[in-house]
DNA sequence: TCTGATTAATTGCTACGGCAAGCAAGTTCC
DNA sequence: GGAACTTGCTTGCCGTAGCAATTAATCAGA
């Protein structure tokens, strides 16, 4: 495939540095979010994360699949997850009703109580390392451009419309 | 330690937005980055990013902690990118002259040609997923934003003036 | 200069997450 | 109804990265 777009001059001086930062918050803040729930809650992103999912789920309940995805994780990757949760009792496995092949991830009293313990600590967080230093900027049109970076890409496993002869 | 910020509300429609597009981008973007550099170029992200980080070093060379300190890595994990890299005869691990005990990791001739050649790759990606949908911000002020993300945190290690009674 | 403390880097151990293979349940078509 | 395929989830295996322990070299003090 050769390059469509023949322009590859280097980046203006302030989208270099706009991309040097931002590899840096990549970097960064996943780890700071994480210490900050670890140390203060024993509790790993990638669980609270989960919790939340769950809680917001219409009966506090989500399928297994649905689960990976919205927390952006492979599904043998939730599969850990959630195991470890059940293993605390914050989340239990119930077989799906309408399809005996799925599972619900059910969030129990336990792991909701668990949540809102937690959730002071993460909201402290995410305040003192993202929303403190946003001022001057347009949230509005910040969400929209973050949105943007995630959504356009789609899963590359995903075949798009424009059937790919190659390969 | 009582939380000294009582205020605990949870976060406007548009900080939340933000807060939870920005998650996203930090799974997302990371693992695209990297899946496009692999896909053309068969090179992780990781040793990439070294060989950049080598290739703007003085002589085209740094010591290892630099090197962890500038890629955001942990020094062993820096070990392993460049035995990784040395095996590829791309970098040359050289005996510090004023310090025997340091290592400067070099980059080679053809570690240079081969970032050269993944250059483009890596580019295009970068224009790809984040550039082309950055219209309508202010870049001075997104790049200004997000360097104080990752810098307000510093280290978690590092002691800070306010000496910790706790523990 | 010899002893002890500190620093630079590597290595052992462990945890996490992805892919691919496996297994169980559902669907389709004859 | 049952053989072939698909779908939902789990498990085996592997690669990567961090922390703690280790080794080697330097520095500070008697």
């Amino acid at each position: 495939m050769p390059s469509p777009t023949p322009t590859q001059q280097p980046l203006t001086r302030d989208e270099e540095a706009v991309v040097r930062a931002l590899g840096r918050v990549i970097l960064v803040i996943p780890r700071v979010m994480d210490a900050d729930l670890m140390r203060e809650q024993r509790l790993p992103f990638s669980e609270y994360g989960t919790l939340m999912h769950l809680s917001e789920a219409p009966h506090r309940r989500m399928r297994m699949s649905e689960l990976a995805a919205a927390g952006d994780l492979s599904l043998s990757g939730m599969t850990r997850v959630v195991t470890r949760l059940e293993a605390q009792g914050l989340v239990k496995r119930v077989k799906c009703a309408e399809d005996a092949r799925g599972l619900n991830a059910v969030l129990t009293d336990d792991g909701l109580a668990r949540l809102e313990q937690a959730w002071p600590t993460h909201l402290d967080s995410v305040r003192r390392h993202i929303i403190d230093h946003l001022d001057g900027l347009d949230l509005v049109q910040l969400a929209r451009a973050l949105e943007r970076f995630a959504t356009a890409v789609e899963d590359p496993r995903e075949p798009s419309a424009s059937g790919d002869a190659s390969e």
